[in-house]
DNA sequence: CCATGTGAATGGATTCACAGCT
DNA sequence: AGCTGTGAATCCATTCACATGG
């Protein structure tokens, strides 16, 4: 394939894609293009992508179920190997297939499976608490689904999901269409 | 507030902040820096945001369930005027309150609130059916939770939120920051 | 001839630095 | 003095354009 289909498809010129493939290596062949299959597998070594990423699950509410029965996360490398709730109620209950586990069985779990992610999608109020018994139990990254921000040590990495900035994304977008008859350049990720 | 906290407490320069905050005109007091509040307000305005957007709610698994018992939406100025399911077993059951109505009753109820924006939660195999019956609808702009692109007609803004792609960017972070001591800069919403 | 990889040119955004206001 | 708003300088990513390789 060439830079040129490649970039059309995803809205960006041959050049972008040449010089950004070009910064890990030479991967094309002049005159042929890439041989995306050998490409995909060249940047997914050298980017840590070519692993099978062990992840716990901490607050097993709705956000939590709709996580431990989300396939996609399987197919691109991250295997759930532990859910866990504070609640006494929901601990033995079962989601998507999965016993729910005590919060004192997580750091065993940790050990055991060498786990470095967490899904945290529990109440806003126990985030802070939550995020601090990961990072004490090994944790070095955290996936946060509480609509609050979480302080970590330096060396520990959070990526927070907010759906309010999202729908604010999506209302900014569509009153600024309306505002100005032009859409807005969503980049390649815009659907 | 000055340039330089504002900056600060947003991972930002001054300058930084003076320039962007300059494009909508002259909002702070020199000597004195920035009146926050009164900033924020004249931005919202500025940008659409002093309005309140009723939404619809269009899947009511257990994503949808958390997106009708989210609190944040109300205070950032989006109200749920409307859940809906396909499945009749769902139908006329209670999510957070609201009884969830049949996909019959999605057209009149965009009309009646006037609703521009909906919130699909649906499995992927129904994505691009529900978008279309949102659009047709009248609904210009869709927040999508399935992992699956859905394509819309010019003047319609679609916003997906993939949990793969947030997990993928934890992952990446964790192992650039272990493979070289450096942490990733995560810009304004890293935690 | 076709398409890469890459120096050089371009353009837009960030930073510098300072006149002017409080 | 403290801080804004803004031209000028600088940086950096994208685009151009072409020498080189298949």
């Amino acid at each position: 394939m060439s830079s040129r289909e490649l970039g059309a498809s995803l809205g960006l010129t041959d050049a972008q894609i040449r010089k950004d493939l070009a910064l890990f290596g030479s991967l094309g062949q002049s005159g042929r293009g890439y041989q995306i299959v050998d490409v995909l597998k060249r940047l997914r070594q050298m980017m840590g992508r070519d692993q099978v990423w062990p992840i716990v699950v901490v607050g097993i509410g709705n956000i939590g179920r709709a996580i431990t029965s989300y396939g996609p996360f399987k197919r691109e490398g991250f295997d759930i190997v532990g859910v866990f709730d504070i609640d006494s109620k929901v601990v033995g209950t079962k989601s998507a297939g999965r016993t729910v586990r005590a919060m004192s069985d997580l750091r065993a779990t940790i050990v055991e499976h060498d786990v470095r992610l967490g899904v945290m999608t529990v109440p806003k109020e126990s985030a802070q608490g939550v995020a601090d018994e990961l990072i004490a139990a090994g944790i070095v990254g955290i996936l946060n689904f509480a609509p609050k921000r979480v302080s970590a040590p330096r060396g520990v990495s959070i990526v927070s999901v907010d759906f309010t900035v999202s729908l604010e994304q999506l209302a900014f977008q569509v009153w600024w269409t309306g505002h100005t008859e032009n859409g807005v350049d969503g980049g390649a990720f815009e659907s």
